[in-house]
DNA sequence: GAGCACTGC
């Protein structure tokens, strides 16, 4: 094979995005002994961030809003909240918050920052009376309502808060972390928080973001403000520099070329792990098997490959074995999903190789229909991968496409919000007394036929009035941690007596992969598994079997081994469950059981999902009620193989992939769609709603 | 007759 076909036109590195490095990430910090705080000072002065701590400090002071434009290693999210605490912030039982994206992020920096700050998490700290910096996560709140004064949560979580204090009245800073990665939740908390500060100027508002979107966020934190409502600081980061090479002509295939590419590098450069991005699973599991064919003619003499794959569909212990340093005189190569890019970060990679692409959830709201479209990375896609290869020494970019694509990329790739369902999070903005959703300031606005399908669907289910307002059904959904339609099914068990079971099946239709079916011939045995499971009525009855089952066995991880289950899927369920017992408790909704009549288990589902109803056809697809588009049953359903006695389903969800594909069925008679499609009439404001 | 980018409450 012919050496490296690649153009190298130069360096991303100082005055490009990524900065040259002054020292090694990370472990200056976590080095330091738990009980020197000296120590501790002297590291924390070398992060790049130290020498503009009195700067940013004044910009907080000064400015509303202060947008941190800080890079990969800077500091920004450990130290940032600590000289602001130092400076007085927290005084007066005031908190600073820090959001971030992800519940890790939340977790794993918290506890960093309580070292350094020489007290610990948890328990043992609040009998110390010590507690000063802590995290909230889902199902974890590991912070002290008194004593907390740095707390590390969810963006999830802070946007949660607002629908109990709409002013966020105990935080005087916030800081909203990682805002460039767009979550539907950063979205809606700074337009929330450009709200809030207009009631309550004293609060602080931190926005740190990466390079290219850091204009925008102080366009729209500016725009209809007082002059010097925002201001930018820029820290410098800690990166290595990253050599970018392009190919110099466009390739039909990039998952081969991806392949030759690691090939080529193995043979020909030195030492250093490589990672590839590629878009899904069946491009990672082709790539493995492009280079295991060239595995046999590697020489004697040459250093080994070690093949991993990386995404989120693996179990957590095949995840963890990117992370495990490959034997000497071994090169690791990891064939990763987006999930490398921000979400895990494996140290020791020196060579990335970026296929250019990346698959992202889209929403049409014509068809209310979600797919997985692949599209081109976006400019700011593309410099964090490439930022993969340099942060524990300098590395080299392979981009599978030619210099000159790099032109028609886009700059950031399109907000969350603009891509995704928004009826819950509308519900969930009208709770928060903001009905005139056209005059809300959308960080980018949602096309409005979202905004209208979202509406629409809100008023058909009974949550919102023709008045535009919340019902009082509508006040409580918008508070429980779920979509729409099934927390309407947890208020119509109460009809149909069956709550037990709703909230069972509700939880288990939220976790995603219960059922685990590997290839070939342990997945046909995995399969004879899930049949001791099945329910002829369908996939609920069939995950609510599985639940009770896992609960009746102790709730353990070698019984879900040994009958094809996921440990982890079916814990989070039990999490799930647990969470919104609370609320049905909450709102008086009995827990009865339906004591086995799966008839009015099933008649209770209707009433969240009369939308989703598809009728069966020869050929063995399904047309759905509305719109009459052909459906084909995922190959995971129960029903895959078996048309209904009735002929008629409700299903939890559509996706287009190939074909449009439905989730989670249950057989049901038609009429009982008939009764939910004409009328439903609140309980509480007796109104009648077509 | 065949499949699933990544998060979060």
């Amino acid at each position: 094979m012919s050496s490296l076909q690649f153009w190298k036109p130069g360096t991303v590195g100082p005055g490009s995005t990524l900065d040259r490095a002054t020292e090694t990430e990370g472990n200056v910090l976590s080095s330091a002994p738990l009980t020197s705080s000296v120590s501790i000072q002297v590291a924390r002065e070398r992060l790049p961030i130290f020498k503009h701590r009195q700067k940013l400090l004044y910009c907080v002071e000064t400015y509303g809003v202060t947008i941190v434009v800080g890079q990969t290693g800077c500091g920004k999210t450990t130290q940032l909240p600590q000289y602001l605490y130092e400076a007085g912030w927290a005084s007066d039982g005031n908190i600073i918050a820090c959001t971030q994206p992800r519940r890790v992020a939340a977790t794993s920096v918290a506890g960093r920052v309580a070292t350094e700050v020489g007290t610990i998490l948890g328990d043992e700290a609040r009998i110390l009376n010590v507690i000063k910096v802590g995290y909230t996560i889902r199902f974890e709140d590991v912070s002290d309502k008194e004593r907390t004064r740095i707390l590390y949560l969810t963006d999830g979580m802070l946007f949660r808060e607002t629908l109990i204090d709409p002013l966020l009245s105990r935080y005087s800073v916030i800081m909203i972390d990682e805002a460039h990665e767009r979550s539907i939740y950063t979205d809606l908390l700074l337009g929330l928080l450009k709200k809030i500060r207009r009631k309550r100027p004293s609060l602080r508002i931190v926005v740190s973001s990466a390079t290219l979107d850091a204009s925008y966020f102080l366009d729209y934190f500016s725009a209809g403000n007082p002059e010097g409502e925002a201001t930018i600081i820029s820290l410098e980061g800690r990166m290595y520099p990253v050599e970018v090479a392009y190919l110099q002509e466009p390739t039909a295939d990039y998952v081969r070329k991806a392949a030759e590419t690691v090939w080529n590098i193995h043979l020909h450069q030195a030492s250093g792990d490589i990672l590839v991005f590629l878009t899904g699973r069946e491009e990672i599991d082709r790539c493995l098997e492009e280079l295991s064919e060239y595995l046999p003619t590697l020489p004697r003499n040459a250093p080994r490959l070690k093949l991993l794959a990386l995404h989120a569909g693996l179990t957590t212990e095949e995840q963890l074995a990117v992370f495990e340093p490959a034997e000497r005189g071994t090169r690791k190569v990891i064939i990763s999903t987006n999930i490398a890019e921000a979400s895990v970060t494996i140290d020791g990679v020196k060579f990335v190789v970026d296929c250019g692409f990346v698959k992202i959830r889209i929403y049409n709201p014509t068809s209310t229909l979600s797919s997985l479209a692949t599209v081109p990375v976006s400019l700011a896609s593309s410099i964090q991968r490439a930022g993969r290869a340099g942060r524990t020494s300098s590395g080299i970019c392979y981009r599978l496409y030619p210099e000159s694509a790099l032109a028609s990329l886009p700059i950031t790739t399109p907000p969350e919000i603009t891509r995704v369902d928004l009826t819950t999070p509308i519900l969930q903005l009208k709770s928060l007394g903001i009905d005139d959703l056209m005059k809300f300031e959308w960080v980018s606005s949602p096309p409005a036929e979202t905004v209208l399908r979202a509406l629409e669907n809100l008023v058909a289910s009974g949550m919102v009035g023709e008045d535009g307002r919340l019902t009082a059904t509508g006040e409580k959904v918008a508070e429980c941690p779920v979509e729409v339609n099934i927390a309407r099914m947890l208020f119509m068990s109460k009809e149909y007596k069956c709550g037990e079971e709703m909230l069972t099946i509700a939880a288990m239709t939220t976790v995603q992969d219960v059922f685990i079916i590997p290839e070939g011939a342990a997945g046909a045995l995995a399969e004879l598994e899930r049949r001791k499971f099945t329910a002829e009525e369908g996939d609920h009855l069939t995950l609510l079997n599985a639940y009770n089952a896992f609960t009746r066995y102790g709730r353990s991880s070698s019984w879900c081994k040994a009958h094809a289950l996921s440990f982890r899927a079916m814990s989070r369920a039990v999490s799930i469950r647990a969470q919104l017992k609370k609320y049905m408790q909450r709102f008086d909704l009995p827990l009865e059981s339906c004591q086995g009549d799966a008839k009015r288990l099933r008649q209770c589902l209707v009433s969240g999902y009369w939308r989703n109803g598809a009728k069966w056809v020869a050929d063995g697809t399904y047309r759905s009620v509305r719109g009459n588009v052909v459906l084909y049953v995922h190959p995971n359903s129960v029903l895959f193989t078996r048309k209904p006695r009735s002929g008629w389903v409700i299903f939890h969800e559509m996706e287009e992939t190939k074909k449009t594909q439905i989730r989670i069925l249950t057989e049901i008679e038609p009429d009982w769609l008939l009764e939910y499609g004409h009328t439903f009439r609140d309980k509480h404001t007796g109104v009648a709603i077509s």
